[in-house]
RNA sequence: GCGGGUGUGGCGGAAUGGUAGACGCCGGGGACUUAAAAUCCCCUGAUCCUUGAUCGUGCGGGUUCGAGUCCCGCCACCCGCACCA
C-alpha cells in the first residue's frame, strides 16, 4: 500500500474554487443570524503580500470561520489602502503611471491572498483609488464641511529648497531632503483641517467604554488626547505689554526663573524686527525637521530677547527667551520656565546659568536639598510663600483660585490633541472638492459634479505636485458666479480613506457612501486586528470620524471597533557580509556553525532577528512557501508558538515542522473507522475538554494555547487503540482545526462521507459531564518546597489531604523532627507543611 | 526627549499568588530500511558527592506559608511621536 500523503498543490485549488463558486463566504446583510463583522487592516498595495499580512488575515480568518460554525452570519471583507506616496514614487524612479502601478499590484496581491484560502467576501472589494470610492469619500467631505468641521488656516511643512517640494516626515532624513540632500526648511502653507479637537472630551471618554481594546491602546489614546488642566496668566513685559502664558504646573510658579517664547510668536517677531541676532535666531529655529522628536532632542537653545516678565508674586523681573523647544500651537506658545520641576527647563536653565529654585520636595524639610536633575515627582510645596506645606494638587487649585480672584489668570483645560492637517501637495490622493474662485472665495464643487476625478495624464519629470502643473484640469468655472476659478490642488490625506472604508464594506449603494440602516446591522466591528503602529492615529481618526458623521446626521453608530487587536510583528534572522551589505535568507547557506553565501562561499555574519524588511533582505516571501508547502501548513505556522500579540520569528525548521504536522494529520483522519466500536471514555474526555479550551483560545485569540491543544489531542489519539470513541475523537479533531487548515479539513471531511462543506458545518458541542476529572494531583510542599504529590479524588477534605501528606515518607524525611507550625491546604491543589 | 510595551531552557513559548518549563522546534540515542527519505519509540534547564539534593523565570530589594505572577528601584531591547502606511 501506498503511504498516505496530503499533495496541497493538487487539492488547495480545488476548494478555493468550490469555495467561490458556492458563494461560501459572501455575506448577507438580510441574514437572521446573528452578524458578526471581523476585519483586518485592509493592506497597501504594495507590490507583494508579506508574511505580516499572512499573519493578520490568517489570524481574522480563523475568527471568521470559527464564527460561522457558530452559527453567524460573518462579514469578512477585504478591500486596498490604495493611494499614497509608493505609487507617486515609483512613477519618479520607473516611469510608470500611479494607476497603472498600484492596478497591477492589486492584482497580483489579490491572486496571492487567494491561494491561502482566506473565508473573505470578494463581491465586496474595492480600491481606495477608485473613483467610486472616493467619490463618495468627497461627499463626506463636504457633509463634514456643512457641519462645520473643516476649515482652512496656515501651518508648517518641510520645504525642499533644492526639489521646490513639500516632504513627508519619511523623506527628511537627519534634517536633509531624501533626494536632494539639501537642509529642509519650514515653511508655512494654506491648508485644509478637520476639527478633531471638537470631539476631544467624546474621544477621550470613550475610550472607557471600550473594554475589549487592549489597555495599553487606551492609554496611548489618553495620552495622545492628553487633557491637562492648568493656569493660563499674563506677564507684565518690561515694554509694557502682557504675554499669555500656560502652565499645567501653576503650584511651582514660585520656581519660576525665566519666561520662555516660541520662534513664531508675535512677541519673538517683534523682537527680530530690531534685532538682527534675534531675526537669525529664528532663522536658526525654522531649520531641521518638524517631528516632535527631532523638536525635543534638539539642543535646547534660546535667544535673551533683553525683556523683562515681573513675576505676579514676588515682583522679580525674569529675563524673556526665544526658545527653540517652546512650540507655538500648545497653549499660548509661551511657557513660564520651572527649571527645577522640568526636565527641559532644567536642561535650557543649566546652559545659559539661571537659578534653579526648589520648590517641590518629599517633606517640608527637602527645602534645601539640592537639585542634580529636575524632580518632576508629587511631594509637597517649599520655598513658596503661601503654598509652603500643600501637596501639589492642593497648590495647584490655591494658585488657580487665588489668580481668578485677583482677576490676572483663569484654570483653563488644555489639549495636547491638535486639529487635523489632511492637506496633502500630492498628486495620488483623494482630490478636495473646492475650488478656488477670486471673486466669491473658497467654494465648495456641486455634489452632482462629484467625483472630482483625478486627471490621467500627468508627467512626474518634475518635483512638486502634478495637479498644480497639470495645463488644464484646475482650470475651471466657478460654481458660484461662473467666472475663471481654479480646483484646490491638494489632495486629501490617505488616512482619511482609512477613516471610513469598513462603513464602505457594511453597505455599498451606488448613489451614496453607505445606506445607515445596512451599516447599523454590521457595526461595531467586532474583531478588529491589525499593527500597534496603528494604535493611535488610524484609530484615532476613525474614531473622530464615526462620530463626525454622526454629528452630519449620516450615522447611528458612535464606536466603530468594539474589540481591537494588535497582532505582532514577522521577524527573521538577517545576514550580512562583511562589508556590511545585506542579504537575503536564499542567498546563503549554513556551514557547519558558520554561514556563506551560496554563490561564492563569501563568509557571512548571521545577525540579530528584526522585523521582516525589504531594506534588511531578511524577507521570505508567502508565494515560495505555499508553492512548496501549501496553504494550510503556512496558515498552522503563522498561529503556532509565538503569542499573536507578540513577534513571530519565521524559520524554516518552523515550517518543516508544520509541513510533518499537516501530514500527521491526514495520515490520522485516514484512520478514521465509522463502524469501531467500544468505549475510551478517557479519549472521550480529553476530546471534550479539547472542544471547548479550543473554543475559549479562539474567541480570545490565543491561536498559540489552541495549537497546543490540538497537538495534545492528536497525540492522544495516536496513543489510543481503535474504537468509536476513537472514531468520534478523529471527527472532533477534524472540526476543531477546520479553521485553520481549512482545505486538508474539506479533503478529509468529503474522504469521511460528508455532504456538505466543512466550513458549513457546525461546532461540535460539549457534554459538560464529560469535563470534569475524577482525580486531581496535589502537591505537598515543605516550607514552599515540593517534596511529594498525591494523586486522591477530586474534591477530597482537608483534614484527610493533611493526614495523607503527613504519611508520605519524603515529606517525613524533610520535616526531619522539625515542630510544625502551621498546614497549608489549598482543596485539590496543595498541602503546604510550616516547620 | 516624551509616551507605550517586552524580558522564562539551545530556540518559540506554557503556567486563576499554589508541582516552573505544557505544546512545538532544534539536538542526542534507538527501531524500520540494502541505503536514504519518510515514519515510529526514548531522552533532552543547569550543577553536584546522582536511591537524591541544590540552584534556576533580565538585575537588586521587598510583601507572603508560598512570587514567573504583587510592590519599589534599575538594566536591555522593541514600537509610536501627528506629511510612511
Amino acid at each position: 500500500m501506498s503511504e498516505r500523503r496530503f499533495n496541497p498543490g493538487a487539492v488547495d485549488g480545488r476548494w478555493q474554487a468550490r469555495w467561490e463558486a458556492e458563494n461560501t463566504f459572501t455575506a448577507d446583510s438580510g441574514s437572521p443570524k446573528p452578524k458578526s463583522y471581523v476585519l483586518e487592516m485592509f493592506p497597501y498595495p504594495s507590490g507583494r503580500i508579506h508574511m505580516g499580512h499572512v499573519r493578520n488575515y490568517t489570524m481574522g480568518d480563523v475568527l471568521a470561520r470559527y464564527k460561522r460554525m457558530r452559527g453567524h452570519e460573518v462579514l469578512h471583507p477585504m478591500g486596498w489602502d490604495a493611494f499614497g506616496m509608493p505609487a507617486e514614487n515609483a512613477a519618479m524612479e520607473k516611469g510608470v503611471h500611479p494607476g497603472g502601478w498600484t492596478r497591477d499590484n492589486i492584482a497580483h496581491m489579490k491572486a496571492q491572498l487567494k491561494r491561502i484560502g482566506f473565508a473573505l467576501d470578494w463581491t465586496r472589494e474595492f480600491a481606495t483609488c477608485d473613483p467610486e470610492y472616493y467619490g463618495h469619500e468627497q461627499a463626506l467631505f463636504l457633509d463634514l464641511h456643512n457641519a462645520g468641521l473643516v476649515y482652512r488656516r496656515e501651518a508648517e511643512v518641510n520645504w525642499d529648497p533644492v526639489d521646490q517640494t513639500v516632504l513627508a516626515n519619511e523623506q527628511v532624513i537627519d534634517g536633509k531632503g531624501w533626494r536632494s540632500g539639501a537642509p529642509v526648511e519650514k515653511r508655512k502653507l494654506n491648508q485644509w483641517f478637520l476639527k478633531i479637537t471638537d470631539f476631544a472630551d467624546d474621544l477621550l471618554e470613550g475610550l472607557e467604554s471600550l473594554d475589549r481594546w487592549p489597555d495599553k491602546v487606551r492609554l496611548m489614546q489618553e495620552n495622545w488626547i492628553g487633557r491637562s488642566r492648568g493656569l493660563e496668566f499674563s506677564f507684565s513685559l518690561s515694554d509694557g505689554t502682557r504675554l499669555p502664558v500656560y502652565s499645567t504646573r501653576p503650584d511651582t510658579i514660585f520656581g519660576a526663573s525665566f519666561v520662555a517664547v516660541a520662534a513664531d510668536h508675535p512677541v519673538a517677531q517683534a523682537v527680530a524686527q530690531r534685532n538682527a541676532a534675534a531675526q537669525g535666531f529664528i532663522a536658526e529655529c525654522k531649520r531641521g525637521g518638524t517631528t516632535a522628536a527631532e523638536v525635543e532632542t534638539a539642543e535646547k537653545l534660546g535667544f535673551d530677547t533683553g525683556l523683562t516678565a515681573r513675576h505676579p508674586f514676588t515682583d522679580t523681573q525674569l529675563p524673556v527667551f526665544i526658545a527653540n523647544f517652546v512650540l507655538m500651537d500648545y497653549g499660548t506658545g509661551a511657557v513660564m520656565g520651572v527649571p527645577g520641576h522640568d526636565s527641559r527647563d532644567f536642561e535650557f536653565a543649566t546652559k545659559y546659568g539661571l537659578p534653579i529654585p526648589r520648590v517641590v520636595g518629599r517633606s517640608t524639610a527637602d527645602a534645601d536639598a539640592p537639585l542634580a536633575e529636575a524632580d518632576t515627582d508629587d511631594g509637597l510645596i517649599v520655598n513658596s510663600g503661601f503654598l509652603d506645606g500643600m501637596s501639589v494638587d492642593e497648590a495647584k487649585a490655591e494658585v488657580i483660585r487665588r489668580a481668578e480672584a485677583g482677576g490676572w489668570g483663569q484654570g483653563r483645560t488644555v489639549w495636547r490633541l491638535r486639529d487635523w492637517g489632511v492637506s496633502r501637495q500630492r498628486y495620488w490622493g483623494t482630490p478636495i472638492p473646492f475650488i478656488h474662485c477670486a471673486a466669491c472665495g473658497v467654494v465648495a464643487v456641486p455634489r452632482d459634479q462629484l467625483p472630482v476625478v483625478l486627471p490621467e495624464d500627468v508627467s512626474f519629470d518634475a518635483p512638486g505636485n502634478p495637479l498644480e502643473r497639470h495645463p488644464t484640469w484646475a482650470q475651471v468655472g466657478c460654481p458660484q458666479c461662473s467666472g475663471p476659478a481654479r480646483r484646490e490642488t491638494d489632495t486629501l490625506d490617505t488616512f482619511v480613506d482609512s477613516s471610513w472604508y469598513f462603513l464602505r464594506f457594511a453597505s455599498q449603494p451606488a448613489d451614496k457612501p453607505f445606506d445607515a440602516a445596512e451599516v447599523a446591522q454590521w457595526l461595531p466591528v467586532e474583531q478588529y486586528i491589525g499593527g500597534v503602529e496603528h494604535a493611535i492615529l488610524h484609530l484615532l481618526y476613525a474614531r473622530f470620524w464615526t462620530r463626525a458623521l454622526q454629528r452630519a446626521g449620516r450615522l447611528e453608530v458612535a464606536e466603530p471597533f468594539a474589540s481591537l487587536f494588535t497582532q505582532g510583528m514577522v521577524t527573521h534572522e538577517t545576514y550580512q557580509l562583511g562589508d556590511g551589505s545585506w542579504l537575503s535568507p536564499d542567498q546563503v547557506r549554513r556551514d557547519g556553525a558558520d554561514w556563506v553565501r551560496i554563490s561564492d562561499g563569501l563568509p557571512v555574519t548571521a545577525g540579530r532577528v528584526v522585523k521582516m524588511s525589504k531594506s534588511k533582505k531578511n524577507v521570505v516571501d508567502p508565494d515560495a512557501i505555499v508553492d512548496r508547502y501549501g496553504a494550510d501548513a503556512v496558515r498552522w505556522f503563522m498561529l503556532s508558538d509565538s503569542p499573536p500579540e507578540r513577534d513571530l520569528p519565521w524559520s524554516d525548521a518552523g515550517i518543516e515542522g508544520c509541513w510533518r504536522f499537516v501530514q500527521r494529520a491526514w495520515r490520522l483522519f485516514g484512520q478514521y473507522d465509522a463502524v469501531a466500536t467500544g468505549e475510551d471514555k478517557a479519549l472521550l474526555r480529553k476530546a471534550h475538554q479539547a472542544t471547548a479550551a479550543v473554543a475559549q483560545d479562539i474567541e480570545a485569540l490565543g491561536f498559540n494555547k489552541a495549537v497546543a491543544r490540538l497537538y495534545d489531542l492528536a497525540n492522544a489519539i495516536e496513543k489510543a487503540a481503535p474504537s468509536a470513541s476513537r472514531s468520534e475523537a478523529i471527527r472532533t479533531l477534524l472540526l476543531l482545526l477546520s479553521p485553520m487548515m481549512p482545505h486538508l479539513a474539506e479533503e478529509a471531511w468529503a474522504e469521511l462521507g460528508e455532504n456538505g462543506l466543512i466550513a458549513d458545518a457546525p461546532w461540535p458541542s460539549v457534554d459538560p459531564a464529560l469535563l470534569a476529572e475524577d482525580e486531581v494531583t496535589v502537591a505537598v510542599q515543605v516550607k514552599g518546597k515540593l517534596r511529594d504529590t498525591l494523586t486522591v479524588a477530586k474534591g477530597a477534605d482537608t483534614a484527610h489531604l493533611q493526614e495523607l501528606a503527613l504519611a508520605s515518607e519524603k515529606v517525613q524525611r524533610s520535616i526531619d523532627g522539625a515542630a510544625i507550625r502551621k498546614i497549608i491546604v489549598v482543596p485539590d491543589r496543595l498541602v503546604n507543611i510550616v516547620v
